[in-house]
DNA sequence: CACTATTTTTGCGTGCACGCAAGTTTGCGT
DNA sequence: ACGCAAACTTGCGTGCACGCAAAAATAGTG
């Protein structure tokens, strides 16, 4: 990797610390996003060429590299395991607790509306590499049905975020528990498309 | 329906009506949320009590009454139509080319890439009403179940109008085609999920 | 009709997103 | 080492989104 991506990668890791540790401090209300700039050391307008919005970086210092994982984990999974359940067993793994620095910035985040949104639209960045990752293991290049049901899961955790972060009474039954348990729930509905996906593909093709 | 509501229906149609004749006049870049909101005759700042950007008042004159059917087109099936049959009809029949007018809209919406965006956001709305026809469908209280494959819908339809904005070679075959029939394809994948939904819970149960 | 409570509209102020063009850094071939 | 091309950063200007509080419209009640 050459100098110039490593000093992208760099700054804009500089700007999510940042970011983050404003945010903590002062409140999200109070952080500007000159503030995160001058913290990193770029101007304001560079802060725009990394981050579409002043949300977009907070939410992304306790997000990104968890989705950066459930890809990879996905691959990883031992052949022969059935697709659902690689999905399934990766994102619970990578969605399970790391630690307690993180646990406050959720805190945080969820106490803020413009956060709490922005969070909800995280799982949108799985869309790609988990497309990427089913159409490997379905050992397909019709990309069309992976990106669909990518599609699906990412959907499926973000209803999962939602409802752990303002729980609903549904129908009889309170929802609300882990956030392991409530993947698991909201995975289970599309476990029979990806088992289909499998099956259309056999592994002999 | 009282005055009040009348109104505010009165109002969003207005702006929706006044942004898309103005951005077909003038070009999308050369319309103001102001010019938008004087020819509505509401002040700026009420444009954004309705819309809360630019581009939702253009695409909503294109979408929103397209999408306020679907959910009912869902309902309306003959009882005994499998789930997934229902949806996929509806969305076919709602997503098939009314008219001439509408179809000069999208060729605007296509050109620009922020309204294009916009417009690939738009299957979103689908979410809490299909989701309350899938509930119906199924016949259960169970909401967390009929929310996830209503988001499943809703982001195949997306990926659906992605590829027919603008088509790609996928694997080896040039995915392009008429709108049903990209819908009947994004669709497939799903299939199952909503077929394993409606046999979890029987009819006579 | 008169009076009050609720909802909606409006103006203002502040910070933000982003196109553009000029300036700066990095990569690479010679 | 030099110099050019491509990529990245920066400042500027413009329009936009939205919180807030005051004013206007509407609904409901006696």
């Amino acid at each position: 990797m050459g100098l110039r991506e490593r000093k992208k990668q760099a700054t804009r890791e500089a700007l999510q610390e940042a970011a983050l540790r404003l945010a903590m401090e002062h409140g999200p209300a109070n952080v500007r996003v000159d503030d995160i700039a001058e913290a990193a050391g770029v101007s304001p307008r560079t802060y725009n060429n990394y981050f579409s919005s002043r949300e977009e970086a907070i939410v992304a210092a306790v997000t990104t590299e968890r989705e950066s994982r459930i890809a990879g984990a996905v691959t990883r999974k031992p052949p022969g395991t059935p697709l659902a359940d690689a999905v399934r067993d990766a994102l619970v793994e990578q969605y399970t607790d790391p630690g307690e620095h993180r646990r406050e910035a959720l805190l945080l985040i969820t106490t803020d509306p413009a956060l709490r949104s922005a969070f909800l639209n995280s799982p949108a960045a799985l869309e790609h590499p988990l497309a990427e990752a089913i159409a490997e293991r379905l050992g397909t290049t019709d990309t069309q049905t992976a990106r669909v049901l990518a599609a699906g899961v990412a959907a499926a955790v973000r209803i999962a975020l939602e409802t752990w972060i303002h729980p609903r009474t549904d129908g009889l039954v309170v929802v609300s528990g882990s956030l392991p348990d409530l993947l698991r729930t909201a995975l289970a509905p599309l476990a029979p498309a990806l088992s289909a996906a499998e099956n259309q593909t056999p592994e002999g093709r």
